[in-house]
DNA sequence: TATATTCCCAGTAAGCCGATAGGAATTGTG
DNA sequence: CACAATTCCTATCGGCTTACTGGGAATATA
């Protein structure tokens, strides 16, 4: 129950694999390039080789993270990916949004009245406290939390 | 994400629906059988009727409940279902045990070192916490909460 | 016997999911 | 420029689950 794919569970062991070789970039360095080159970008290949994913699955679901804004491509010959910001300010709430959109367990959590109750329908509530829950945990834990846990 | 399969929805509905009618059987009747004739057994047609959900799917569901201890039934002509007890103490993390087993966000929740990290796998205690967040909201609530929120 | 009901088992159509394949676009390197 | 390494795009496939339907057996009442 409440089993959650694959494809979010990838996706963050590949933030969480970002996520410790991030190194803040040392701001007004000289040139653009060395920094980019000391910020330690991990390729696609690699990280589905040390955490034993297929990897072009994983491919796409770096594409998603990139689309999301919570990771940064380097395209290109050493090419490859890295955090677009700390891990601290990532939320595991954005990480799940990203993959999975928005945490819904019951369709009538924006529009009631789907069952037979009409406007005021009893377990709806039920579904959107359990939903606040959810929402909760999952935007009180930033990857940071997750990596030092 | 996190949504909750129609089958359960319907299942909880129809719970509501027996505890709506549900009165208490007085302790030491004169007869069984007149108790259980006041005991209010709703049809599975009726329910269905109702709340507008497809009778023989609806059946199914509440055979289930029913292997899970929930609801009691009567066969036979006049049969139908009722509560096996207060709405009051029966949690709803008991519902979705029987109607969906248990909470189990990712497959190493039990045993871990699925992943490459081994043993101490850092995005498993994540898992677990949304774990613990989702079965704690889930055993604080209770079938009479739902009925009168 | 007739009727109403729970209960059991089987099947089906559609959709989702995990994974794979092939290649186009981009960028550093000799 | 030629090559290699990498991200990125699109399409497809097999397997599984889900929601639902059908046919009828068992059970109980009248
Ligand atoms: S409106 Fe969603 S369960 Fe009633
Ligand atoms: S053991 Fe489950 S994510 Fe690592």
């Amino acid at each position: 129950m409440f089993s959650v794919p694959t494809r979010t569970q990838y996706g963050i062991r590949a933030l969480v694999h970002l996520a410790r070789s991030f190194v803040q970039v040392p701001l007004s360095s000289d040139s653009d390039e060395e920094a980019r080159g000391a910020q330690a970008v991990v390729t696609s290949a690699e990280i589905a080789r040390t955490e034993a994913i297929s990897p072009k699955y994983l491919e796409g679901i770096l594409v998603q993270l990139k689309a999301a804004g919570l990771v940064v491509a380097e395209r290109g010959k050493n090419g490859g990916y890295r955090l677009s910001r700390p891990p601290e300010t990532i939320r595991m709430s954005d990480v799940i949004a990203a993959l999975e959109g928005e945490v819904r367990p019951v369709d009538c959590v924006e529009s009631s009245g789907v069952c037979a109750q009409g406007g005021s329908c009893l377990p709806r509530r039920f579904w959107l406290g359990l939903k606040a829950a959810i929402d909760g945990y999952l935007s009180s834990k930033t990857l940071r939390d997750v990596i030092d846990a």
